[in-house]
Parts: structure tokens; sequence; C-alpha cells
DNA sequence: CTAGGGTTAG
């Protein structure tokens, strides 16, 4: 054989080599003839062992040729480090190149810029791309190309970019690297924009573009464009490739298609795990757990399950509850050999504690040789899901001693969960503490818990001062600011958070309208309320079964029964909660009929009755005198629906008697109710004896109240008040004074009228007012056209000891809801309806005079007080006088 | 020189 024919042989049984050992046969062959100093042999046995996978033997071959090496060798051995994923490796040689006469060439850098890129090694790759600028290979497409792909890699999205702009040349694989990029980032946007881009160019896609583009399609939801883009991979039969059917798979599965996504599974020719893998991990993720479990345990022969398969099959078991069969899963993991690394291990606890598994978690716990946040998390989750929250406590303080710095915001939100729940705000202080000394304070999701943290604790303050402090803000955050300010009772304050949420970027979701519906409810902002009414429309809530109930009490404690109606109408799907606040409302304005027909309806409808319903209703029955029916009702509870009373039931029976007079039948409720009765069931019957002047009754309740609940300041103010009607100022001064001592005061009464988009306060004989002078004017001419009527000023609800007759009619003259009518009077057109709210219930007397009013002035004036509505019209009350 | 699947809270 001659020397060429034989190098040709060689050459050509290197290259068709198919495995290891005829590639060291073609390799002895090689030495045999002398060739291994070859340049040219050298190269492709490098080549050929970094295909096998043995960059060992690569390294060897290139060691044991002349040291005056080209630079076609360089590139080998670098090449073969780099597909063998050894990049320090491939760095160091192309230091040592670097170091050496040989200058690198256009073929050194695509892999030098891989290895950068594998080692996440910005600063190297910068250093690279310098060298590269400088020798001026930057125009080279695979140079280009290997730069874009690092940068991609990276998440350094914008060089990417930029790189991709510069070169003068690009074909396919540029626009893939960096739509990989864009896709596995999450930038899905710029990943479709780039796709679209693409496309305007008439490039036909391969299977690389749309595995890359697939994730950004389903991530996006652009159902129409992905299915397009899956007949176009049918067409140009890209579909072969087993990860552009995976991608298919995924993208079918996050549109929440998993019939389609099944479809395409089924059509696959190939599969691998990783088709299985998806559909299992799919099915979690659309919550359809069964089927998730199922699949896995048909398919079972027919793939190779690995920790993925594992973490997800594990996953919905603890989803379901199924304690069995995530220990068959986790038994049968283990006999198949794996050894399960920290990730599916802290799966494990997570299971386990969500089967109530406790002891189980905690041995996984146990046996984790290296503990990371996520295991201390997961089995303090674990505790706290099962309801231990000390043990939980426990365990958090042991990780604050073994590794303090590696708890992070999900530790510290859990906690501060627990400190809320225990309403430990000793413990929450210390964590807020941790929290800023850590740095994670800027966190917002542990802002927002704080802020609930410290106002379900109590402080308010300190929930403002958080809320102020943080710099970012999210729609959570202004929601539990606001329920902390509704919590509380400081509306004003939730008015003006509401305002400024308004203001800022933020979008409210359904959390918000819950919690600012019934803010609206509360202070009878009926104007805001319509405004957030027309604001959920725009983000379309209005169908929401929570969101309808909301607006149902909300319109009706603004004063808007007929909207609140048409809410109720409007409403697709009604729960108990609906109908029990369309009965509230109409049991508000006085509407007891139709109280009782709506319950009817409901019953009719299939609902069936809870506890609360059966308050509103006799309630309703209560405000409008239907004695009879209300008690029919209690009955019906509790012989039909087998429902036990609560305190609140006897409260409305025992309301419901008073109110009709019903004197001493309430009195014998009383005595055989099976529960204490307490201060606001007595008041009830106190009231009635007021009312009808009934006053031995009066002061025999009185007694027994004090008799049998001699600290309880509730009793002692109404005893106090039956005296003071009776006029028994000894005892009334008796029992004020020990209230006195004990500190308390009664809750103050105000009013507020809304006009010209502006909230008025008022308070008890209070002069500062705006227009006070004006007001008391307006007043005078009042009473003296309301003396011609016969009215006499009733000053038996003045609880003080007066002396002075005329003082005390000041002080009844005073009463805030009369400020604010008369200063409705004063600011509005002739014949306008007024509407006032007020936080306490209307006095009698105050009752007498707006009837009257009503008459002199031609006015509808609709009050709501603590407890119902009252329009007065003409010289009457809805009420029919029952309040 | 380019592609796909897993963990804790609310």
């Amino acid at each position: 054989m001659t020397r060429v024919s034989s190098s040709s042989f060689i050459s050509r049984a290197l290259s068709s080599s198919s495995n290891l050992s005829e590639l060291r046969r073609a390799h002895a062959l090689v030495i045999c003839l002398g060739l291994d100093s070859s340049d040219f042999f050298a190269g492709k046995l490098i080549d050929k062992y970094s295909q096998f996978r043995e960059p060992a033997s690569s390294l060897s071959v290139f060691r044991r040729v002349s040291p005056a090496k080209n630079v076609y060798l360089w590139n080998s051995i670098i090449r073969a480090f780099c597909k063998n994923g050894l990049f320090p490796k491939a760095l160091e040689f192309y230091g040592k190149l670097r170091e050496s006469k040989v200058s690198p060439d256009k073929y050194t850098f695509p892999s030098v810029i891989k290895a950068c890129a594998g080692l996440f090694d910005a600063k190297m790759g910068d250093l690279v791309y310098e060298q590269i600028l400088e020798m001026g290979f930057e125009s080279d497409l695979y140079v280009g190309n290997a730069l874009v792909d690092m940068y991609a890699r990276m998440g350094l999205l914008g060089r990417a970019r930029q790189v991709f702009d510069e070169m003068p040349v690009r074909d396919l694989v540029s626009w893939n690297s960096l739509i990989s990029g864009y896709s596995s980032h999450g930038y899905y946007e710029e990943a479709l924009d780039g796709y679209n881009e693409l496309r305007k160019w008439w490039i036909v896609p391969d299977s690389f573009t749309v595995s890359s583009v697939l994730p950004a399609f389903g991530n996006l939801l652009v159902v129409k464009q992905g299915q397009g883009l899956h007949g176009f991979a049918l067409k140009s039969g890209v579909n072969s490739v087993v990860v552009v059917n995976n991608g298919l798979l995924a993208m079918y599965l996050k549109f929440s298609r998993p019939t389609d996504a099944r479809r395409v599974f089924d059509e696959m020719v190939v599969r691998d795990s990783i088709s299985y893998n998806t559909i299992i991990c799919g099915y979690l993720n659309l919550e359809m757990y069964e089927e998730s479990v199922r699949f896995f345990l048909e398919n079972l022969d027919q793939f190779k399950p690995d920790m993925l398969t594992a973490s997800s099959v594990l996953r919905a078991c603890g989803h379901l509850r199924d304690l069995r069969l995530a220990k068959y899963v986790h038994e049968h993991v283990l006999r198949a050999g794996f050894v399960l690394d920290t990730t599916v291990k802290n799966i494990l606890i997570d299971v386990y504690a969500k089967c109530g598994d406790m002891i189980t978690a905690r041995d996984v716990f146990k046996g984790l040789e290296c503990k990371d946040t996520v295991s201390w998390n997961s089995i303090i989750n674990g505790y706290i899901q099962n309801g231990d929250l000390l043990e939980a406590m426990r365990l958090f303080k042991l990780m604050m001693m073994i590794m303090e710095e590696q708890a992070d915001h999900v530790t510290y939100l859990m906690l501060i969960s627990v400190s809320t729940r225990l309403a430990d705000l000793k413990f929450g202080k210390g964590l807020h503490s941790n929290v800023t000394k850590s740095g994670i304070s800027f966190d917002l999701s542990v802002g927002n818990a704080l802020i609930d943290m410290y106002a379900k604790c109590g402080e308010v303050g300190d929930s403002l001062k958080v809320f102020n402090s943080m710099g970012t803000r999210d729609t959570v955050t202004w929601n539990t600011v606001i329920s902390a300010c509704v919590r509380f009772g400081d509306f004003a304050t939730g008015l003006q958070v509401t305002t400024q949420m308004r203001k800022s970027e933020a979008v409210p979701d359904m959390a918000t309208f819950l919690v600012t519906l019934p803010m609206c409810a509360s202070l009878a902002a009926k104007r805001l309320g319509k405004e957030i009414h027309c604001c959920l429309l725009r983000f379309g809530y209005e169908s929401e079964l929570r969101i309808g109930n909301a607006l149902i009490e909300m319109y009706s404690k603004c004063g808007c029964l007929e909207s609140s109606f048409r809410v109720f109408e409007r409403m697709s799907r009604r729960d108990v909660v609906t109908w029990t606040g369309i009965i509230y409302a109409y049991g508000m304005y006085g509407e007891g009929e139709k109280a009782l027909e709506a319950f009817v309806e409901m019953e009719k409808s299939g609902i069936v009755p809870d506890s609360v319903v059966f308050i509103a209703i006799i309630y309703a029955c209560s405000h409008s005198g239907l004695v009879e029916e209300g008690l029919a009702c209690f009955e019906k509870m509790k012989t039909h629906y087998k429902i036990d009373p609560m305190l609140e039931h006897y409260a409305c029976v025992v309301d419901l008697l008073s109110r009709s007079q019903k004197i001493s039948k309430a009195e014998e409720f009383i005595q055989a109710m099976p529960i204490k009765p307490d201060a606001s069931i007595w008041a009830s019957v106190l009231r009635a004896c007021r009312t009808s002047g009934d006053m031995e009754t009066a002061e025999r309740v009185s007694r027994r109240i004090i008799e049998l609940n001699p600290d309880d300041p509730g009793y002692s103010i109404l005893a106090s008040n039956a005296y003071a009607a009776l006029r028994k100022w000894d005892k009334v001064s008796l029992i004020r004074k020990s209230l006195n001592d004990k500190l308390i005061k009664k809750n103050p009464g105000y009013s507020w009228i809304e006009i010209c988009k502006k909230v008025h306060v008022f308070r008890a004989g209070d002069t500062s007012a705006p227009q006070s002078e004006a007001i008391h004017k307006s007043l005078e001419i009042l009473y003296s056209l309301m003396a011609k009527e016969g009215y006499v000023p009733d000053s038996r609800d003045v609880s003080q000891n007066l002396q002075e007759e005329e003082e005390k009619r000041r002080l009844i003259c005073g009463h805030s809801e009369r400020l604010a009518i008369a200063f409705g009077l004063l600011n509005t057109e002739p014949g306008t309806p007024l509407q006032v709210m007020k936080n306490l219930r209307v006095c009698g007397d105050c009752h007498e005079v707006t009837k009257l009013i009503s008459k002199i002035v031609g006015r509808e004036i609709l009050v709501r007080d603590a407890n119902r509505f009252h329009l007065f019209k003409d010289g009457t009350c809805s009420c029919k006088d029952r309040w």
C-alpha cells in the first residue's frame, strides 16, 4: 500500500468508526503507521474521542503531537472540552493558546464563548468579546451566533439583542438563539415578537424555532396562533422531532386544553420520558390530580420514571391527601434505585405534611443530609398546616440558631402568619426586626404580611407605619391596609387609602371590592359605593357571587333598596348569603311581608337556610310588627331545620315581642332561655317599657339586671338609663359614679350627611360645626312651627341628671341628627330629599321631631340609625313607630 | 453556534 492510499484508508476508518472500540482500533493503526504526530490525524482523533465522551483520550492525543501545534489542533482540543462540559478546561486551554505564538482564528471562538456561557461567567464573556472585536471576528456568523447564545443564556437579553442587531449576516440559528433566550427567561412577549419578525422576513422556522417559541405561546395564552403553529409543525414535518411534540403538549396544557394535549400525545410516534412527565405535570398544574396519578400508573411500563416524574406524582398525592399512594410512589422510586435529591425530599416533606403524616415528614426531614432553606420551610409549613403553631415556632427558632442567614422571605412570611394567628405581637415584632436586619424587608409579600399582622394584633399605627415605609405596593398591600382600617372602624383613613389606591398604578381585584363595598356600607357612602360599582363593572367582576352579595348590602345600607333589589334580580347564581342580604334589606326598610315572601322563595329555590338567614328574617318581622310570623320562623328553625338558636336568635325574638309591647311575654321568654341573656336582650325590654310608660316593669327589670350582673358596664348603663327615665336621680348618679370609676365612657353619638360630594359630621351639642348659628336659628323657627302642631318635647331620653328642664331641652335640641337635618335643609334646594346617617339609635323625641319637620318643610328625610332605615314623609315614618 | 419536564407561602 502506498502511503497516500493508506492515509486515506485510515482517514475513512476514523470518520466511519461508530463506537469507541472501533475508534481505538483505528487509533492503534494510526500509531502503527507513525501518523500520530500528524496534525491532521491528531485533530481527527481529538474530535472523534470528544464525540464519544472521551475527553481524556482527546487530551492525550493533543499532548503527543509536537510542541509546535497549529491553530487547528488548539481549536480541536478546546472544542473537545467544551463538548464534554469541561468548560474551565476549555478556558484554561484558550489561555494557553493565547500564551503560545499561535494566534486564534474565527473557529476558535464559538467554543470559547460556549464555555463562558456554560460557566455563566459574564466577565470572561465580555473579555472574550473584546478580544474578538480586537481581532475583527465579530462579523463572522458563527461567532455572532455564539455570542447571541451566550448573552441570551445568561439572561442578558439586552446585550444578546444588541449583538444580534449588529450582525451583518444572520441565519436561522441567530434567530433561534435569540428567541430561545427570551423564551427561557420568561420574556414571552419578546419571544413572540421575535418569532413574528422572523416570519415577516419569510424565513421558514425549523424544529428549534418551534420548540423555542412554543412556551411563549403557552404562557401568553395565544390559543389561535398556537394552533396555527401546531398546523405548521404538522405540514412542515418538524413535529417528527420529539422535542417539538413535547413543546406542543406543554402548550396545550398551559392553554388548559388537556384533551388537545392528549390528542397530540396519542399521535406521537416517538415519546420520551419528558413526554410522560409533561403530561403528568401538566395535569397536576391543572389541578387534575386523579388524572395525573392515573396516567402515571397506567403508563408505568411504557417509560422509565425518573425523579421529575416522582416529584409531580407525589405532589398530586399531596393534593389528593392520599397517604397510601404517596407511600407507594415513594417506595417505588426507592426500589427503582433512585438516590433522592434534596428537591424530591423537600417535596416528600410537603406531601407527607399535606397528608397529615407529620411523623414521616419529620423522618424525611431528619434524613436529609444537606437541608436547604426549602427543607426547613417545608417542615415548618407542615406543622402550621397541621395546626401545631408552637412546634412551627420551635423549629423556626432552631433554624435561626443553625442557619439564620438562610431564612428567606417564605420563612418570614409563614412565621408572620403564625404570629398573626396567635395574635402574638411580641413574636411578630421580633420577626419584623429580623426581617429588617436580614435585608429582605423590601419584599412585597413580607411587607403585606406585616401590615396584616400589626392590624390583627391591634396595632393600626404600626400597620400604617409599615405601609408608609414600603417602596413598592401591590394590590394586596392596598387591600390589606384598607381592611385594617375597616377592622378598626377608622373609616376616614380607609377612605383616604382607597382614594390613594385609585390614583395609583394598582389594579383592583376581587378582594379590593370585597373590602371597599362593606366600608361604603358602614359609612353609607352612597356616591363612592356607586363609583366602586361602576369600577367593578369595568373590571368584569359583576357576575361574581360574593360581589353581588356585597353590592346588595352596600346599596341597602346606603338607602337604595331599589338598587339593592336590582342587583339581586340580575344575579345568575344566589346562595344563602344573597338571600340573607335581600331579606335583611327588606327588614331594614320595614318591608316585613316582602322579606317573608323572599324567604319562601328562597326555600322553593332549594337553598337550605342557615342560622344567619333566620336572624335576618326574625329581625325583619320584628321591624314590621309581624309577631306571629316571626315566632313561626323561630319555631321552624328549631323543629324543621334542626338549628340550635344562638344568643342572637333569642335577642331577635325578645326584640320582636318587646317592639309589639308584649312585655310580659318577652319577660317569660327570657326566663325560659337556655342561654344567659346579655345587655342587648334586656335593652329591648327596657326600651319597650319606656315607650309604653310601663315604669313598674322597667324598674323590676333594671333591678334584676343589676343583681345579676353588678360588674358589667353594658348592663349598668341600661339600668341607669331606666332609672333616669323614672327620674330616680339618686340611683342614676350612684351607677354613673361607679361607671366613671371604672373609666367607662358611653359611645358618643354623631350623625353625618353628604352634600355636594362632601361628608359633614355633627356631634350632639356641638356649636363649633359649620354654620352653627344658622342651624340653631332655623331649628328655633322649626320648633315654634312644631309647637303649633301640638309638639311638646319629651325629655325621657335624656339620661343625665339635669335639674333644669330648659337645659335638658337644649341638649335634646342639640341631638346630632337634628343638626345634620338642619344643615341639609339650609344647603339644598327646597324639595330635595335628605339622607342622614347616625351611629346610634334615633331617640324617641328626635323621631317625633323628624316626622314633623318632614311635614313642615315638605321633604322626604331618610335616616339610617344603628339599626335600620326610617323614611320620614309628610309627618309619618316608614317604621310605623316601631324602632 | 440553536430546543423541552420538578420544591416551600398567599
